[in-house]
DNA sequence: TTGTTGTTAAACATTATTGTCTAACAATTT
DNA sequence: AAATTGTTAGACAATAATGTTTAACAACAA
């Protein structure tokens, strides 16, 4: 169906994927994925044993993107402005290519606390490399003059928070003015994007 | 059980709303909510015949608070900083007593058309009225040079998600910070408040 | 009191969903 | 070529979840 040298067990691995993200834990069901696979059920279940499992490994999958994209920000060492453009533009870069990532994410957060502890262990190695040298420039700008004071996490939290909606409220924005072509989705994502920017910078910038 | 005068209709439409929101629709099972309600789960079929019709209440009842709250704010014809003040406010205490109500509208929204068609329709007898006003001021405001050029769409997205970002992070920040009192999670929501007008009235206002 | 209506629990039926087992057979090794 | 290992589909089993029917009985009306 969609086997192109992938193997059987990647195969599976991609429509789960789809699926959870589409419908998440609950809501998704092993023989949709199978199906949405082109192999039988059983296949699933030789190569995952169960659901559970295979939910597992799509989920720390996604959670270690998740940390990777912000991972990456931290190579350069560019100037306070600079830094904070990049690491916004990037960040919903990431996101707008897998717009149901954070919705899938919250969701399964808030719902199973095994879940929090997994994306808790996996970001603890990680957490003070990423906040560490932005939290260096900022409290830097904060002193002098340039920049208002504002703790790291409502920041963080701040650039998150703008970065994501338009994610959660595109679907709706489709339906309500009847967008269908990829131009126009594209065109208020690249509108959005800037907003957020200027948005931060007018409230962070001192002037 | 939870019965205090409460009709058994009522207790069931309780259990289920704590459920569903918990849970999600796929993730809530009506033997789940019967127990929680404390009857026999044949009670849920006899006053909701199907899951679906229970969930769909549930469902249209929040919707309509949600919309409620936005009109409230209409009924006062405050100076423009002390509009959006009242605004934000009344919104995120709004969502403080309802902290699990945007995942679970997000959810269903994005997973089920139908759900987003009946949003949009309870909606639309009150989209206009309730930005009407904002959008007069907000350009108002524009024109005469006191706030950065906007569009009211953006701002409005812009203050949803800041206000609604804590109550996605707080059962992780619970988890790793170890809190447990309610004074604690006040006292973050309180300055998660504050943070936000802040930032959007540093970002919005010329000075 | 008798009948009618509304409420309830329990047993049952149906369907959906996950998970197991077997047999076929292809690829690889000996 | 025989044996071993890995892959697959299909039938089947077990369980979970939803939905239906029946019977009991309480409240109320005739």
């Amino acid at each position: 169906m969609e086997n192109n040298d992938l193997t059987t067990e990647q195969v599976i691995l991609n429509a789960a994927e789809e699926e959870f993200l589409d419908k998440g834990y609950g809501n998704a069901k092993t023989v949709a994925i199978a199906k949405r696979a082109g192999v039988s059920h059983s296949m699933l279940h030789y190569y995952f044993r169960t659901k559970e499992k295979l939910f597992q490994m799509i989920f720390e999958k996604k959670i270690a993107s998740l940390i990777q994209s912000f991972v990456v920000i931290l190579d350069k060492d560019a100037p306070f402005e600079q830094m904070i453009r990049q690491l916004m533009e990037a960040q919903f870069n990431f996101v707008a290519k897998q717009p149901r990532l954070p919705i899938f994410v919250f969701n399964e957060i808030l719902q199973n606390k095994s879940n929090r502890d997994l994306v808790i262990e996996l970001l603890a190695p990680h957490i003070s490399v990423i906040l560490g040298k932005i939290e260096t420039k900022l409290n830097e700008e904060i002193e002098k003059g340039n920049v208002r004071p504002i703790s790291l996490i409502n920041l963080m939290m701040n650039i998150l928070s703008l970065n994501i909606s338009v994610f959660i409220a595109l679907p709706v924005l489709k339906d309500v003015m009847n967008i269908n072509s990829k131009k126009e989705v594209e065109k208020i994502l690249a509108e959005r994007r800037e907003n957020n920017v200027r948005f931060v910078f007018n409230a962070l910038m001192i002037r």
